[in-house]
DNA sequence: CGCAGTTTTGATTTCTGTCAACGTCTGTGG
DNA sequence: CCACAGACGTTGACAGAAATCAAAACTGCG
């Protein structure tokens, strides 16, 4: 069920794998290295330094900063076709520590390999830009939910968010997704706590706008909590 | 005591600037249009399509984003040498409204230009990464800052931040920097009300930390202010 | 079964926002 | 030169949001 090879994976048609859609259907060219971890594992660490530039094949994962008090903040969660970090590209740190929410392959490449690539066509570094930007994008409205959003909002915009992001690479479809994030992870990833996220959750079932169990997320009323999201 | 053309201004040999420091002691290389606006102006707004990119020469700005009820999150502040957002170089829509804190004046280099240049040189994109990294890497620290620090290390922060930038750019050397910020730009940058700034900044004078008038920032007490921003 | 991780719920505390009043400063125009 | 209006900063009382603490139920799994 799962592709074994790059040229059978559906994500080479979408985000980050599609800039090399080519080379990728000619396994020969980039021959990455495939790696599988279980649930809960910590692919990279912050400090560590990476001679290959890792590619999140299937599952799901989270790249966060640890604090001195043993908090963290999630920055982004990472599915299949997302590439850890675009500065992994150009720096071997990737500053950030990455660790698998569900299990999760993934594949590595080789960063001198990549680069060659990306400037053998004139068009590519329009493209890695395009990503560079997007990438930013989604930084810059982190900060402002986190600055300014209250915490029904960020969690609303959180699920909006995972669900767009699933249906434009063909991993969903309807209103309804696979969703194997805990609520620590919500917590972690817009600033709350997993006490109060639970209270949160719980309010937005008592209003019809979701049903949230067995690792499964509906949205049931949609344009409810699009407002509750201030979104459209 | 402003310089007049870029031969002569310091920022060349720091932060964005110094990526075309030949290019910019040749004048007629490059040209860019120098203009100048009072303090408390917008310079673009989120939705302008820019046909050039504009370079922070003197004075202070802002990045920021509106919200629907009429608050707004600022993503960064913009210091002599700066350029508004990396992407612009790629993007002609800035994604942000940016706005003049105080007297600013800023150079307009054509997009065309500066990417012809860009990638006449075979290091320049590492230097444009490098760039570019530099700018995620704040920004995903604004988002641990808001997402999981209390307000004092988030204010604490703030203040090192921008007294370090300074510092690095040669437009400080003591402890004590011109400060333009009104207390609503720091609320705004750290995601508090006003009230709640003075308030906390008031705490910070109290134990001795800063001296802030007069548009005058003095750190007292380094290693105090370090401790409440948990730094180092 | 037993255990560890997760979720829920309620009581309480802490932090931050809101509101309002007042004083200061600054630039502007008469 | 003065009066004035706005923007800014400070302070206190209060309200609301989110964290903390604690206990109990639930889940999946070896």
């Amino acid at each position: 069920m799962q592709p074994t090879t790059c040229a059978e994976c559906l994500s080479r048609e979408f985000s980050f794998c599609s800039m090399f859609r080519r080379a990728l259907e000619a396994p020969h060219v980039l021959a990455p290295e495939v790696r599988t971890v279980a649930a809960r594992r910590i692919i990279c660490r912050e400090q560590d330094v990476l001679a290959d530039v890792p590619i999140i094949c299937s599952g799901w994962a989270l790249s966060a900063v640890m604090l001195s008090d043993g908090s963290r903040q999630i920055l982004s969660f990472l599915l299949p076709g997302d590439i850890v970090s675009a500065a992994l590209l150009f720096d071997p740190k990737p500053g950030c520590f990455v660790e698998s929410i569900t299990n999760v392959t993934y594949r590595t490449f080789r960063r001198a390999q990549l680069k060659q690539l990306l400037f053998s066509r004139p068009d590519m570094a329009d493209r890695v830009a395009r990503l560079w930007i997007d990438e930013k994008r989604r930084a810059d409205e982190m900060i402002v939910d986190l600055g300014r959003r209250p915490a029904t909002e960020r969690i609303a915009r959180l699920m909006l968010g995972l669900v767009a992001r699933l249906r434009h690479r063909r991993l969903a479809n309807g209103n309804e997704v696979e969703f194997p994030l805990r609520q620590h992870h919500i917590a972690d990833a817009v600033g709350l706590t997993p006490v109060h996220v639970s209270k949160l959750l719980s309010d937005f079932r008592r209003n019809g706008l979701i049903r949230l169990s067995e690792r499964s997320l509906a949205i049931l009323d949609m344009a409810g909590l699009c407002a509750v999201a201030n979104m459209r």
